[in-house]
DNA sequence: TTCCTAATTATACGGTTGCATAATTACGGA
DNA sequence: TCCGTAATTATGCAACCGTATAATTAGGAA
């Protein structure tokens, strides 16, 4: 008897769960939430739709955990230049800040799938509680280089203060981000980030600047 | 012959558009783009579902509609304050950015509408276009009052610097008063406005206060 | 009053959705 | 080698979606 081809595959259920996490979030960066159907999931992860319920227990379940996949693989693409060490902290909160203002950080795709995401925070309790984990973890760190570049530059600082200086500079980078994905072509190359570090240098109080190698 | 009640009434079709957009936002705001159904929709407006593809040629027709409505509703309401004659510019352009962080303006409702229209970019090019024409009227304005503010404080600026300062303005407008709706409770009253004037006047380089008043 | 017309309702249809259930099948351990 | 079991597929269903069409009805014009 001759051995067909095995009609499938089977793999460990973290890779499956990836599989089709990352689908998901391809289909609604394409096509918003709408888009996002059990059998187009399936489809585009090549896998019958049954199998999205045999790992998730609702597709409520697969989209939280789609959002929680993508606002850590976003807060990280964002952080991790400005981990390098043996730069000065002013060199590191440049670094941060200018990686969040270009590709492939700022993305239509990237923004439509936050946007998406958004929305559901009102209904879903789970969602709200990972969008201000999410928040805050960046935030956070966001905190701490501003510390450290003060500090480098002998400028105390105290806490309450510190804190609200990490909102606004939070709040330019969020908001020159969706600008620059939602009206792609509105800004001109590395605009963007020479913006945000002008901004975020002048509300922090130090001068920051673009450095260029930014794509 | 006794009359019975009427068993619905007529009225103009600019009132009834705007009675089905009003519904539609109402339950775009509360259950997200999903819940906005023609029968939802129909069910809130208190007519027959029929009546919706009567006045709109399609849902989709409805839903740019509402949008529409509801980006011009929230500038206006922004803008409003800093229409007051009679007050230095620099008391305008105050006006401005804290009336925009403050309810009803910075509210979870507006934001989570904004959300669910915000991902129909990608895909519909009519909302493409009303976001691009809202965004620019909304920074024209705020250029304007920066301009008013700078002028008046005898500093000079090139057209160029000050479009990217009315770009970064907005940007923190814009990223606060996201946080201040997707994070009811996260922020002290007032906090917002406060950190959104000490932003914009270290961006731009004047010293705005936050003026008590606002609720 | 009577009639005409546009606003409104009533009803139905094809397609899609998320989910459940049962039948297959790959693949590691005995 | 064989077998158990969990991964995967196949199939079906009830509910809901947007839309089309025809039947009502309000309310002004003549």
């Amino acid at each position: 008897m001759i051995k067909s081809s095995p009609k499938f595959r089977r793999e460990s259920a973290a890779q499956r769960k990836e599989t089709l996490i990352l689908a998901t979030l391809a289909l609604i960066a394409q096509d918003g939430v709408r888009g996002a159907t059990v059998r187009a999931i399936a489809n585009r992860a090549e896998v019958s739709q049954g199998l999205i319920r045999h790992h998730f227990s609702s597709k409520e379940d697969l989209i939280t955990a789609a959002y929680a996949h993508h606002m850590s693989h976003m807060t990280n693409l964002t952080t991790a230049p400005a981990l390098t060490t043996g730069i000065s902290a002013k060199a590191r909160l440049e670094a941060f800040v200018a990686t969040g203002l270009v590709p492939p950080v700022v993305d239509p795709g990237m923004v439509s799938l936050w946007a998406s995401f958004l929305n559901k925070l009102r209904v879903d309790a789970k969602m709200r509680e990972i969008h201000e984990q999410t928040y805050h973890d960046f935030r956070d760190r966001l905190e701490a280089l501003i510390a450290d570049a003060l500090c480098e530059a002998g400028i105390a600082t105290e806490p309450r203060a510190l804190r609200r200086l990490a909102i606004a500079c939070n709040a330019v980078i969020d908001g020159l981000w969706i600008e620059g994905g939602a009206l792609p072509g509105a800004f001109e190359p590395g605009e963007l980030p020479e913006i945000g570090l002008k901004s975020v240098g002048a509300i922090i109080g130090l001068e920051l600047e673009y450095v260029g190698g930014w794509t």
